[in-house]
RNA sequence: GGUUCCAUAGCUCAACCGGAUAGAGCAACGGUUUUCUAAACCGUAGGUUCCAGGUUCGAGUCCUGGUGGGAUCACCA
C-alpha cells in the first residue's frame, strides 16, 4: 500500500511543523475493526513534544493530514488514537489496480540467490509426519522467496550412507531372501524400513541376552555380533568393496523409487540434490586450513577442536583423533561446496529445532574461518509435531507414516464428497484428482497454518474434519467463485455509489495481501500467508451469503461484485500456490 | 546441572518489532435453504493470557525471579 508511505511522510512533516520534531519513528497500523477507520496513528509518543492532550494532538495531526492527503475522507479520535478513513473511491481504485495489474509484489529479493536445503531424508526408512512438515515448509518458503524476487535453488541433501544405512543392509543380507519391492508388493522405502526395524528388534534381543549373561549394557552394545557386522559393513563400504557397494546401490535405488512417489504426491521438488556419499569427506581440507590459521587447535591425542567459550558455548570437536570427520565437518564442507557452486547471498536450512545448537555452532565456525558467506546462513528451525498420545517415537512405532496418512485423508475426501453428492457429471479421472487435491491440501494446510517455529499438535480426528479453518473450506470458497464466474462474462466496473462494509473489508484484505507475502518472507513464516487466505475466504463467504452477486439488479454494482469475486478467487489461488496447495474448480 | 525454547477459552491455534474492550476454528447450545454450491452463514456461552514483582502514558508481548513442560550440551548423525 503506497498510501502508507505517503501518510508516513506527511505525518513526519506534520509533527516537524507543529511540534518541531525532526526524526521520529512513525508507524501506522490497521485500524482495529471495532472502530471506524482504515489506518490508525497512535499519538501518545508525540505528547512529550506537543505538550497537549492526546485528543488535541490527534486533532491537529488529523487536520494537517486531511488537508494534504486527498484520499482521506474523514478521521475520528478515540483517546490517543487517530483513526483515518479513506474514501470509497480510494478503495475502489485499489481494486481496479488489482484487476488491471494483478497482484503487485515488491521484489525485495532483487534476484539475489538463495539456496534452501530441505527434506534431507535418511534412506533407511519411509517418511513420516515430521518429514511432511519439513517438506511442506521448505517448499512453501521457496515459493514465497520466489514470489518476492529471489532466485531460489531448492536443495536436498540425501543422507544415503553411514552406520544406520548399514543396519538395514545387514538385516537384509541375513533375512531378506532376495525380497524385492516387486516380489513383496511393498513400496521400496517401506521394504527397507522393514529391515531397519528387523535389525533393531534383533539387536535389542541380543543385548538383552548378553546382559542376562552378566555383561553390562555398554559392553553389550560393543559386543553385539550384529553391531560388529554392521561396523564391518561400513568399513567395507568406505573401502569401496564391490559387493557391499552393489547391495547399497540396489537398496538405495528402491528407497529412491519410494521417495519419488511420496514427493510427487506431496507436490515437492528439487533443483539440486546432493548425496552425502559424495560429500561426507568434504571439510577435511578446511579443517587443515583452520588449523594453520589457528582457528582450530589440536589436542595431544590428535583430535582437532574449536574453542567457542568466548561465545558462551563449549569446545567443539571438528575431527576425531583417528582422523575421521564428524557431522559438523561435513556441514562445513558442504556449505563451501554450495557457495562454490551457487555463490548464493543467503542459504537456508529447514531443520528441526532439536538442532538449534548445531547450527549456531556451524555459523560461528564459518565466521571464525572468515567465510564471506557465513552471515547469509539462516536456520529455519521448526518445532516438532506431537500426537495426542505424546511424542512420535519411531522405536515405539508411534510414528504417523506419510503414505498411510495421505491415503487416509484422501479416502476421507472421497467419502465426504460422495455424501454431499455435488459432483454429477465429473469423470472418474476428475474425481480422483479432486480427492487428491482436497486430501493432500488438507494435510498441508493443517501443518502450514501453525507458526513454523512452534511445536504443534497433530490431531488425526481434526485433520480429517473439513470444516472451519481448513484447506477444503478455502477450496470450497474458491469453487463457489469459479462457479459464479462460469455463469457470467468478463466485466468492467465503474465506481458504485456506496461501498458496503463487507465489500470494503474484502477490498482491504486483497489490497493488503502483498504486504502479507513480504512479511511471510521476512519472517520465514508461511503461516502468515495461510492465515491471510483464511481471513479472505471467511469474509468472502459472509459477503456471498449477505449480498446477491449475479442477481443484483444495478448493473454497475453487479459488475463490481463480479470483479471483486474474481479478485478474491485470484488471491486465494495465489496464496495457496505459495503454500504448495492446489485449488479445484468444482467440489 | 549449564544453555535454550515454550506456557493464551474445555481442545487446537491467532494477536502485524509495546497500543484501544485479547480473536478464530473445533466441541456445546440456538437459528438460517422455493434465491448465485449449507464443505456455508448468523447468534449464545466460554479468559486473573502459568505465578510474583518491575519498566512504561500503555504489557499476552520487554526485564528479573519462580513453577511446569520440551530440546540440547557425545571422538552419534
Amino acid at each position: 500500500m503506497r498510501i502508507t508511505t505517503k501518510l508516513t511522510e506527511k505525518t513526519q512533516e506534520a509533527i516537524s511543523e507543529l511540534y518541531d520534531i525532526s526524526e521520529f519513528d512513525i508507524s501506522f497500523e490497521q485500524t482495529n475493526p471495532k472502530f471506524e477507520g482504515d489506518l490508525t496513528l497512535v499519538v501518545f509518543p508525540f505528547l512529550k513534544y506537543s505538550k497537549k492532550r492526546p485528543e488535541d494532538t490527534a486533532e491537529e495531526i488529523g487536520n494537517f493530514l486531511t488537508k494534504q492527503v486527498h484520499e482521506i475522507k474523514s478521521f475520528n479520535i478515540v483517546k490517543g488514537f487517530l483513526n483515518i478513513q479513506f474514501s470509497d473511491e480510494y478503495w475502489l481504485n485499489e481494486l481496479k489496480d488489482h484487476v488491471n495489474l494483478g497482484i503487485q509484489i515488491p521484489k525485495i529479493g532483487d534476484n539475489n540467490k538463495i539456496v534452501v536445503e530441505y527434506s534431507s531424508p535418511n534412506t533407511n526408512k519411509p517418511l513420516h509426519l515430521g518429514h511432511i512438515r519439513n517438506n511442506v515448509l521448505g517448499y512453501s518458503i521457496c515459493q514465497i522467496f520466489d514470489a518476492v524476487g529471489f532466485d531460489v535453488v531448492k536443495n536436498n541433501l540425501v543422507n544415503d550412507r553411514g552406520i544406520h544405512i548399514c543396519k538395514s543392509m545387514v538385516a537384509y543380507q541375513k533375512w531378506g531372501n532376495n525380497e524385492t519391492p516387486e516380489s513383496s508388493g511393498l513400496k521400496g522405502d517401506h521394504l527397507i524400513g522393514k529391515y531397519y526395524v528387523k535389525f533393531d528388534k534383533n539387536y535389542q534381543k541380543e543385548i538383552q541376552e548378553l546382559i542376562a549373561k552378566g555383561i553390562d549394557k555398554e559392553e553389550a552394545k560393543e559386543k553385539s555380533s550384529l553391531m560388529i557386522e554392521t561396523r564391518n559393513m561400513l568399513q567395507k563400504w568406505e573401502q569401496g568393496d564391490t559387493n557391499t557397494v552393489a547391495l547399497w546401490k540396489q537398496m538405495n535405488g528402491w528407497v529412491y523409487e519410494g521417495f519419488d512417489h511420496t514427493y510427487k504426491r506431496l507436490g515437492v521438488s528439487f533443483d539440486k540434490i546432493y548425496y552425502e556419499s559424495d560429500t561426507y569427506l568434504l571439510g577435511k581440507e578446511i579443517v587443515q586450513e583452520g588449523l594453520k590459521s589457528e582457528v582450530f587447535f589440536k589436542k595431544e591425542d590428535g583430535s582437532i577442536w574449536i574453542d567457542l567459550t568466548p561465545e558462551g558455548l563449549d569446545e567443539k570437536i571438528v575431527q576425531r583423533s583417528d582422523g575421521t570427520s564428524v557431522y559438523i565437518t561435513q556441514d562445513i564442507g558442504t556449505a563451501d561446496l554450495k557457495y562454490n557452486e551457487f555463490k548464493m547471498d543467503k542459504f537456508v536450512y529447514v531443520v528441526g529445532n532439536e538442532q538449534d545448537y548445531h547450527f549456531k555452532v556451524l555459523q560461528l565456525i564459518l565466521k571464525r574461518l572468515g567465510k564471506s558467506y557465513a552471515d547469509g546462513l539462516y536456520h529455519l528451525s521448526y518445532g516438532m509435531v506431537d500426537l495426542p498420545e505424546g511424542k512420535m517415537k519411531s522405536r515405539e512405532g508411534t510414528v504417523v507414516d506419510a503414505d498411510e496418512l495421505m491415503d487416509e485423508v484422501v479416502a476421507t475426501a472421497k467419502k465426504q464428497t460422495e455424501e454431499l453428492g455435488k459432483t454429477d457429471g465429473m469423470s472418474s479421472q476428475e474425481l480422483s484428482d479432486l480427492y487428491e487435491v482436497l486430501g493432500i491440501g488438507a494435510i498441508k494446510y493443517y501443518l502450514l497454518k501453525v507458526d513454523a517455529k512452534k511445536r504443534m499438535m497433530y490431531d488425526p480426528k481434526e485433520s480429517i474434519d473439513f470444516q472451519g479453518n481448513t484447506a477444503p473450506f478455502i477450496q470450497y470458497t474458491y469453487t463457489r467463485i469459479a462457479s459464479l464466474l462460469r455463469a457470467t462474462e468478463q466485466v468492467n466496473f465503474e465506481v458504485p455509489a456506496i461501498l458496503n462494509p463487507i465489500e470494503k473489508e474484502l477490498v482491504k484484505l486483497i489490497s493488503n495481501y502483498p504486504n502479507v507475502i513480504l512479511s511471510a518472507a521476512n519472517n520465514y513464516n508461511p503461516s502468515e500467508v495461510a492465515n491471510a487466505v483464511y481471513e479472505i475466504a471467511k469474509s468472502f463467504n459472509k459477503f456471498y451469503h449477505e449480498l446477491s452477486i449475479l442477481g443484483e439488479q444495478d448493473h454497475n454494482t453487479r459488475c463490481f461484485r463480479i470483479s471483486l469475486s474474481n479478485s478474491v478467487g485470484h488471491t486465494i489461488k495465489h496464496g495457496f500456490n505459495l503454500l504448495g496447495i492446489q485449488v479445484p474448480n468444482r467440489m
